[in-house]
DNA sequence: CTAATAGTGTCTGTTAGACACTATCTA
DNA sequence: TAGATAGTGTCTAACAGACACTATTAG
């Protein structure tokens, strides 16, 4: 069909005299949230910031999305940049932060994107142009206080060998119609985030606490075969405490299947276990 | 503090020579998926567009975001624009849409918003400049079957003083580490809707679903003050099938406080109740 | 044997679904 | 009174938290 609209055009006809050059457009951007497991700790790449803006603080990686790139493409291959994964590791979309005035060079729209991998797809973690330095900081939400008229709670994020430490005091506050949620720079902590970056973090560990225990989500961060004790320690180092054994082998069996190998490890032979995908990941998509 | 970066430049001298120029840039939308309640159905606006492109289909409401204008200040102003609705209404972010190709004028990154508000509460729907018509459709998910390996489900948009009918049958199908989401339109539809939209829908109402029976997310479209069976209405237009009465005011009463006032209307009078925000509203931030 | 790790069984209080019932209003 | 709407009580199966227990390996 040739459809034509009121001035008479048809639709060749109106994309050729659209000009797209009239209005002063915001950039786009997208941060990735990369999380792992290692020596039984949940662990966030940071990169140094080298430049201005935001220079010599810390801050998720990400860049520019090329013009004509998919989003989804653009996280890949800063993935790729930042880590080597090049295999398809999972990553989620989290939330777009757009205020006008997040970023002092212009105004940057930027996608925050959550995405996790088991320790040994890392295989570098080179600082990139804009990095002075990276690292993989061991990150827990510790949530101090719940009652009615909100939540108080505390992420640390700290790189121990060299002796950096960030914390940040949240509080989310129940109002007429929605949650107000505040996040500041505790004083004992001697480097910060760049721009607005913990309200993603926070949104992360939020989500990544509140899935752990109903959806397969803790498995990105496990080889592809392991043994319930190992996901344990994953699904501990996620919601910061420690949790009943026996009850949660019992509830987690329902999303394994066995695999009949074992692995020994100083004790008891373990049974090793796969993640069967077919248990309800529909949850997932909420 | 005066810092300067490799190139011995502050903070000043940097912006001064920074040029936002040198690469193409997306545009940036919102579109709003407004619903209400009305005669005991969900309803959503929709717009029927009168230009190039998706010419005559229906779509979302929406526009560019203005160069120095934050995300939620955009939302509002369309809300404002679409429906003069001016009170503080309800939305929250869903998703953010960015395929290089989903929009043929240009790169078009577009983030969705979900909002809500009471039927009394929208006083016109005037046809904007890009619409030949607007209309709330009554709009359902019901899922039709539900196992190991996915979820199907139809979506129905029904616009019947109009005679215009819209349904999607939507698959969800479980991958190794992730679900594919499809919607295709149904040959028995007699219009489509514009563009990506009908994925912003879908989530919509996954969400609303989802939220419904944890959250106060319902009360955002009654009243202040309401009745139980009202309430329930809702409940049921939302998630699309009935529900047992007598577990709905169980559960139900908990997020609620009494007034103490009545309301009759053709039986015996029915007690009026308010939404009692100190009950849980977190959830609300999953 | 001990220490270390892996793994099981069971009690109990809470919750969610099913369903039968009672109460108050108008005409 | 009937018909309509509002509202309650109770049984049961499933589930989640707490906790005490057994099993297998290395040295």
């Amino acid at each position: 069909m040739n459809e034509v609209n009121a001035r008479g055009q048809t639709l060749e006809e109106f994309l050729a005299a659209y000009d797209e050059t009239q209005y002063r457009r915001p950039s786009n951007t997208v941060d990735m949230i990369l999380m792992t497991i290692s020596g039984g700790s949940l662990k966030i790449l940071l990169v140094k910031r080298k430049d201005h803006p935001f220079i010599h603080d810390w801050a998720l990686p990400g860049g520019f999305i090329n013009f004509d790139e998919d989003m989804e493409t653009a996280v890949q291959r800063e993935l790729a940049e930042e880590t080597n994964i090049t295999d398809h590791t999972y990553f989620k979309q989290l939330y777009t932060f757009g205020n006008a005035d997040r970023d002092p060079r212009t105004r940057i729209i930027t996608t925050a994107y959550l995405s996790m991998t088991p320790e040994e797809n890392i295989r570098n973690t080179a600082a990139g142009d804009d990095a002075e330095e990276t690292g993989w900081f061991t990150i827990s939400k510790i949530t101090v206080h719940t009652g009615d008229e909100g939540r108080e709670s505390v992420i640390r994020m700290d790189l121990p060998e060299k002796n950096i430490h960030m914390i940040y005091d949240v509080t989310d506050s129940v109002r007429s119609n929605y949650v107000e949620t505040r996040s500041v720079l505790n004083p004992d902590s001697n480097a910060r985030l760049a721009c607005d970056h913990i309200k993603a973090i926070n949104m992360a560990m939020d989500q990544l606490q509140h899935r752990a225990a109903s959806t397969g989500i803790l498995f990105n961060m496990l080889p592809e075969e392991f043994t319930l004790r190992q996901a344990q320690t994953v699904y501990e180092a996620i919601i910061g405490r420690t949790t009943d054994t026996g009850n949660f082998r019992r509830d987690i069996r329902k999303m394994l299947k066995a695999t009949g190998k074992k692995c020994a490890t100083g004790g008891k032979a373990a049974e090793l276990f796969r993640f069967n995908p077919l248990y309800s990941f529909l949850e997932e998509k909420i």
